[in-house]
DNA sequence: CACAAGGTGGGAAAAAGTGGGAAAGAATGG
DNA sequence: CCATTCTTTCCCACTTTTTCCCACCTTGTG
């Protein structure tokens, strides 16, 4: 599973190196094959193992057609779904639409979250950060699941 | 168990010696690997034994990705936990994204905490510790788990 | 006072990250 | 349909960072 904060740099080409620990990983799991796409609510992309966005994939096309939510939804995430894969060198080649998408300049975090990885720019992560930080969670207003934790 | 105050330092290159007395506990549970990560409400980090953390990683995991609360957590706590290892002088090299989240200089203090270890920055620790025993609280404020705790 | 154990620092070897260039492939226009 | 040009991909080499190991110093103990 992937965890922990990364500071990755995109070059000119907008290549970004995978740091090392995760490579082996990834081919192990998915030979190296990788989906990016968008998040719905931030300014930032998903980076998926392929065979766990096939998962994903499949869940979001059993959702109802009819409802306006779900296929907003259906569009963000599969319509910008992008096949990449890791070269000879461990790096990903990240087309230059959905760098826009996440406004993405030279240097990066790569943020890992189980299944997946979020990729921010760094400035954004950290400005997003601080508001996390933050923000007090007044007990009444969690959901059980949360109120409840023990960490 | 962990428990107890420590203080330690940090040297140059960002390397901190755990006290003995923790090191065969540590070996015994997860053969010397731990996680150090962020809390999310006070500038100290959060080290646990690479057992015990996976099973709060799963716990946050499991929460819902389109509550916005619950993905804040995770983006905190999973996001920032990082692989660390007890190297052959029993030392953990933490790096400078978490000892700068900490505000951590050369000195700095180890607080057993049960399953977990925290670790201050020790001005931040004194002066944090002055106000907690500051605070008074009264009793009606205080929810039923805690109200009615015998010590 | 001497010895042992823990703590501290630094240096060298290895690994990872970064950039650039050449070759292969695709697209466009004549 | 062919030729030229632009884009993409692959590979190699250099630089920086990280990791590992060894030696010294300090502190506590017999």
């Amino acid at each position: 599973m992937f965890r922990g904060a990364n500071k990755v740099t995109l070059d000119s080409k907008g290549r970004l190196a995978m740091p090392t620990r995760y490579r082996e990983r990834i081919f192990e799991r998915s030979n190296g094959r990788l989906i990016a796409t968008v998040d719905r609510s931030d300014p930032c992309l998903l980076i998926y193992p392929l065979p766990e966005w096939e998962e994903i994939e499949l869940k979001l096309r059993r959702l109802p057609t009819l409802n306006p939510v779900a296929r907003r939804l259906q569009r963000l995430m599969i319509g910008h779904a992008t096949d990449l894969e890791l070269d000879g060198s461990g790096r990903i080649l990240l087309p230059s639409s959905l760098r826009e998408f996440a406004k993405l300049s030279k240097t990066a975090m790569l943020i890992g979250q189980g299944n997946r990885f979020e990729l921010w720019d760094e400035a954004q992560w950290n400005e997003s950060r601080e508001q996390w930080l933050q923000a007090e969670e007044p007990a009444e207003e969690l959901p059980p699941e949360l109120a409840s934790l023990s960490l």
